[in-house]
RNA sequence: GUAGAUGUAGGCUAGUUGGUAAGCCGUCGGCCUCUCAAGCCGGAGAUCGCGGGUUCGACUCCCGUCAUCUGCACCA
């Protein structure tokens, strides 16, 4: 039988390197055995939900060319393929798990389940989950309470002993006692179903074969073989990928790299290389070759090419990579490459119309948005102007940290339109008693390298959250080392 | 704290019947060249996390230990 592989992203942000990685291998693998490859979107966070992220993801992934072939935008026998479509399916598999007990409702509030978790903290449990409290209520009347309309939430009934253990194909098996896992909520109290829950019914009804994922998951995949057998279900085989880390070792982040796939398209990375370089990330063809394409790699795919190591994502090789293969295309082809990576029309329309009143000559408009690209800027002309009256260079750094940091807690702000960042940043500076004119001088340098540019945040919204974020960060390890001035 | 995973040069990897480590990125130097890039040549860099054990011999097998990472949400 073919395998059946999916990639299951969740549309809360910028499509992130790390769904690429998983979908390649995912890829690799259905098109290795002639299997399918699905493309699911897990939309069940109400909270985090981010308007335009879906389109983003499926956009960054065709970029890239790895090709799905059931998916919400091309369909398939096993849809739909957005969870929150699939609700009812959700709550009928639920009542199953009712009915035969191996799930129960749960009361509890918030406050009772905080406050529980303070306590197991306080007295340094080793063990931190729910404590059963609503374990043993009388099903019927359970039934009742919620049929009255008391909210409540469904967890997962794990048995009191044992073990179960985890058939990792990658990793061989892991065993984890029952008295470690926690009764996992599978029915939130707004009605959606968690991910534990609709992610293995989906699995299931979709057909997947294999389950290839990030090793984030692999504490909670007990939970998840434990929900197959309450359902009466024969489980995926499991993969646990290692995850991309930080040259620090931590899990890879914007707080530390640009992980958005958009980036790397706009600072004209090749999609092909992007993917051969990822590739080169715990597969390795088995000799001494690391530059192959996407098919040659499905060609030569096997697990035991598959290290399972967590590696470092590094930016250099990347672009090592990138430089070799820029220099192999053809004249055409780069011309095509450059016009459609990084002179794309909407985006030139929009420079163009912030530099409009400001050129002299038409030719002006190249230097003049010339910081609209590329990568890391030179600060040195304009080193003498970062001085902020009143505040050190350490302040004036400590703000532009808390700055980049609070942007992407900020719902509105973290989808960086020039509207939502200008009111973020306008509150940002009467929170912290800036001015905002100090605050936006070091904002303009920061991102133009430059002490006069177009509206700014006009600017930071045109040059990407991403190059933003990458520049202020250079900006504040300048800031750091700069003497203080007496 | 606890559970699990991971551990070959600064980074990514190779090394699958046990015979003292190979390639790429980076780094350093040289050649070439109007300059830079590219290209070519060369160097440094790993007691294979550490400690035991098995063995004539271990990166490869066994035990222990340490470090790092991830999870421990009504987020995925």
């Amino acid at each position: 039988m073919p395998p059946r592989v999916r990639i299951a992203p969740s549309p809360t942000g910028d499509p992130h390197v790390g769904t690429a990685y998983v979908a390649l291998f995912n890829y690799a693998f259905a098109r290795r055995h002639g299997g399918k490859f699905v493309l699911r979107i897990e939309d069940t966070d109400q909270e985090r939900y981010t308007p335009g992220s879906e389109q983003a993801i499926l956009e960054a992934l065709r970029w890239l060319g790895l090709s799905w072939d059931e998916g919400p935008d091309v369909g398939g026998e096993h849809g739909p393929y957005r969870q929150s479509e699939r609700l009812p399916i959700y709550r009928e598999h639920l009542t199953t798990l009712l009915d035969s007990g191996r799930a129960y409702r749960c009361f509890c509030t918030r406050e009772r389940l905080d406050e529980l978790r303070r306590a197991q903290m306080a007295a340094k449990a080793s063990f931190l989950g729910y404590d059963g409290h609503c374990r043993d209520l009388d099903p019927g009347e359970a039934q009742q309470r919620a049929e009255a309309g008391q909210p409540h939430v469904v967890r997962l009934r794990v048995p009191k002993g044992g073990r179960t253990v985890v058939a990792d194909r990658l990793h061989g098996d892991v065993e984890f006692s029952h008295s470690e896992i926690d009764d996992q909520v599978l029915l939130k109290s707004d009605g959606f179903p968690t991910y534990h829950l609709a992610n293995v019914v989906d699995d299931h009804l979709m057909g997947i074969t294999h389950v290839i994922r990030g090793e984030e998951w692999m504490s909670s995949t007990p939970k998840h073989v434990l929900l197959y057998d309450a359902f009466g279900w024969e489980e995926p085989q499991w993969y646990h990928l290692g995850l991309l880390r930080n040259y620090d070792k931590s899990k890879l982040s914007k707080r530390k790299n640009p992980v958005s796939i958009i980036h790397y398209r706009e600072l004209g990375f090749l999609p092909s290389t992007l993917l051969n370089f990822l590739a080169t990330l715990g597969f390795s063809m088995g000799d001494d070759r690391e530059r192959f394409s996407l098919q040659e790699m499905v060609d030569a795919f096997e697990w035991s090419k598959v290290s399972p190591g967590g590696p470092v994502f590094d930016p250099r090789k990347l672009e090592a990579f990138n430089a070799d293969d820029i220099r192999a295309l053809s004249p055409e082809a780069l011309y095509e490459h450059v016009m459609t990576q990084v002179l794309r029309p909407d985006r030139l329309r929009t420079m163009l119309a912030l530099a409009h009143e400001r050129l002299i000559r038409l030719d002006d408009f190249i230097p003049y948005v010339s910081f609209f690209f590329g990568a890391s800027l030179d600060y040195t002309p304009v080193v003498d102007k970062l001085h902020v009256k009143g505040r050190t260079f350490k302040q004036s750094a400590k703000l532009l940290h808390e700055y980049i940091e609070l942007i992407e807690r900020d719902p509105e702000a973290r989808a960086f339109t020039p509207e939502a960042l200008e009111n973020f940043s306008r509150s940002f500076c009467e929170r912290n008693d800036w001015k905002p004119r100090d605050l936006f001088t070091l904002l303009r340098i920061g991102i133009s390298g430059r002490t006069a540019a177009p509206p700014l945040f006009d600017t930071m919204a045109l040059c990407g959250k991403d190059r933003v974020r990458m520049r202020l960060r250079d900006l504040i390890a300048l800031l750091k080392a700069l003497p203080e001035a007496k």
